[in-house]
DNA sequence: CTATAAGCGAGACGGTACGTCGCGTCTTAAT
DNA sequence: ATTAAGACGCGACGTACCGTCTCGCTTATAG
């Protein structure tokens, strides 16, 4: 896993008390057998080869341990629960997301729409998604490491995008307003990734490259509504 | 419950022979006491109680069974599962969407964004929504029947807000060309749909009235492209 | 079915009134149509081959209701329940077994503990009888049942045995106390009977020629003591 | 429970693998958490628990699992399903049965026979043991199982019974045939169990005294046939 | 170089829900 | 009134995972 840091490092049990400490990154450790990284590595990896097979509903820990290799005792360490491993687990695929550059930003915006719409093909990607999503829906918590892990990372795209545009003088600079900015890549974002997402999963059409040539006339045709 | 016709029409168990069926609106009984339409309505009802109360997650079809003063099995003559369930149990909450005429094509985009956002803000059904599209992710049966029971029956919204746009003069006239119509019609409705629950729910930033004008405005200029 | 007169015949309902009539031989009803004696038959017989396929444990009226080609009300209608139906179905059984004359009393005991043997290596007569004796130990209306139907009906081998044998001299004529007598043939079944099954079902040894010769000779030193 | 070693020791599932092992004395275990001994006892104690107060029939693994304190899983883990949880649980009772010396052959069985009497008028065991039985009919591993924890076990008293008399001059020492001497041993055990068993449960009539003397009459003569 | 402390594989444990099965009753329409 | 069909309420079944716990062992650092 690439390891996260930050908010949700660890969890208070029922006394407040702090727990040995769940996956975060930080090594409050001191004495004692240190944890076997090799056991990390097996666990993601058989946690995305289940889902792969299984798909996330017929995932279950026992299962994931057994192929790790690991005992269940030893996931729970590390993990929560099945949520909180399978964002780990399925995080690094959306670091493969990648924006190459085409030459005009209408060309970005498919690039990247077909990138995604090819990741959300794969079947643990889209199910592992979703489900956490799902999950996260009444656990702010996971909803945060969803954000943290999958959402956040994934802006640099609308981030480097814009700005080469703007490099290109297809879009005008930014203004002196810096929150304008950032509401303008947080709509850009919601748009792309909330209609490719319901594309695909939700009305089950394609995403090829017709709809994104579309799509992106749209963006772009909206975009000018803002200059 | 809306019967559902189509898809999902009973199933053939293992042995390949017709099972009594499943919920989808046609009646292939002749003899036999007939099913209670009573049992019908109260396990819908019984559902969308045990919704609200205590989430996707934790309903349980025994639940659910005896909230509604009916057995389980009962319960599982009519639907394979919980997901089939929670879908005919939600459908109900999208068809209280409407578009209500506010004067102005950007005007009533915001009032459906507005409404599906209240929609998503009651927690039975956003968590609902999730889980069975999440579900649907590896059940393609499923999808369907979310298809029909949810998502192409809210279509019927960018419909009529574009025929109104178009009396108004807004937007022009549909072209020779049918497919167009129907593409941009599907365009139209995975954005705006996409779009609001990728705010609400994945980026967990609130749909309210300014981001709904920021949004729209982003929209029409996007739909003056198509021109 | 040998239709069976007496004792359990019809059932009180909760409230105390006489229900239409379960089997009994009687014909209380005037109007409406007639039962049909068809399925009588039908019943019975299904009774047995499902008892042979499938033993007492997994027979079950609706199975039995089904390979009738009858409905299972109509199977209720006519008796209360598994068990019951099932000592109507075994108890023809029994009927059949005989007691040739073969010339002494020993090769007689010998020939009717063979007979019987026989009988009990059926699996639906071993498993029927043991499974309604078991139920009947907590249900007197099905061990008097069971006494006419199977027990009272047999007794008739020890009487006819012992009549032969009183004329062959090999037994003493009767008393002139007959409550002696009757006690002396019930004891002489309950050992005969009580001695086979218990060989054939709980010891689970066979019963042949060679036990039943050890046997009979053990019985008949047994009734020289009563001389 | 008097740990019962041999015959059904583990058993294959589908796959020909060995499963962990349900109860049988060995323990193939060698790593995890050993299982509970007190959850043995009070299993075994909630199971004559529930069949004294409510009978074979009414006995569930549910109810035995929560009245032991334990949960449904424990149960299945350790035994197959009901009928060998109830033999052994029953199997206990039957190791109360003793042979007081009443110094004579006669009076010693006369004994006996009360005392069995005596055990088949409790309703738990005497519901218990048939159904155990009728279940044996169809199930040759619980057969052997019944064999090995209540039969085998009380040819004890037929044993001890016949040295007594031996050393009393009733009976004649062991001839050099060991053989004949186990066929006399197992003949007279199954005329004894058979005949009280066959009186008590299947005739109904009381095994008092007057008939203990009545059979014991009736043996002693047979027995003097094999001198 | 021993003591302490945590990690680890294994698997039993108390739970909860599952989806199925059979029971015996009931509601239809058709004799 | 009886029949075939089949839905119904009920209750138990045996299974699957959950997340926790106890074992005996291993592998580190600290004294």
């Amino acid at each position: 896993m690439i390891p996260v840091t930050g908010a949700a490092t660890g969890h208070r049990d029922v006394l407040g008390g702090m727990v040995p400490a769940m996956h975060n990154g930080t090594s409050p450790k001191k004495t004692g057998r240190p944890r076997s990284a090799d056991a990390d590595r097996a666990i993601l990896d058989a946690t995305r080869a289940v889902l792969v097979e299984l798909g996330w509903g017929k995932l279950t820990m026992g299962d994931v341990a057994t192929r790790a290799g690991v005992a269940k005792t030893t996931l729970y360490r590390r993990w929560a629960g099945k949520s909180e491993l399978v964002v780990d687990a399925v995080a690094v695929l959306f670091d493969e997301l990648e924006l190459p550059d085409r030459g005009s930003l209408q060309a970005d915006i498919e690039g990247v729409v077909q990138q995604f719409a090819a990741l959300l093909a794969l079947p643990e990607a889209r199910t592992a998604l979703m489900a956490v999503v799902a999950e996260s829906t009444h656990d702010e918590a996971l909803r945060l490491r969803i954000r943290e892990a999958v959402v956040d990372r994934q802006k640099r795209l609308v981030v480097l995008g814009r700005r080469r545009a703007q490099e290109r003088g297809e879009l005008p600079p930014d203004g002196p307003d810096g929150a304008d900015t950032a509401t303008q890549i947080d709509l850009i974002f919601d748009v792309i990734a909330g209609a490719v997402v319901h594309r695909a999963l939700v009305s089950g059409e394609p995403v090829d490259a017709a709809w994104a040539r579309t799509f992106s006339t749209l963006l772009l045709g909206g975009l000018a509504a803002f200059r």
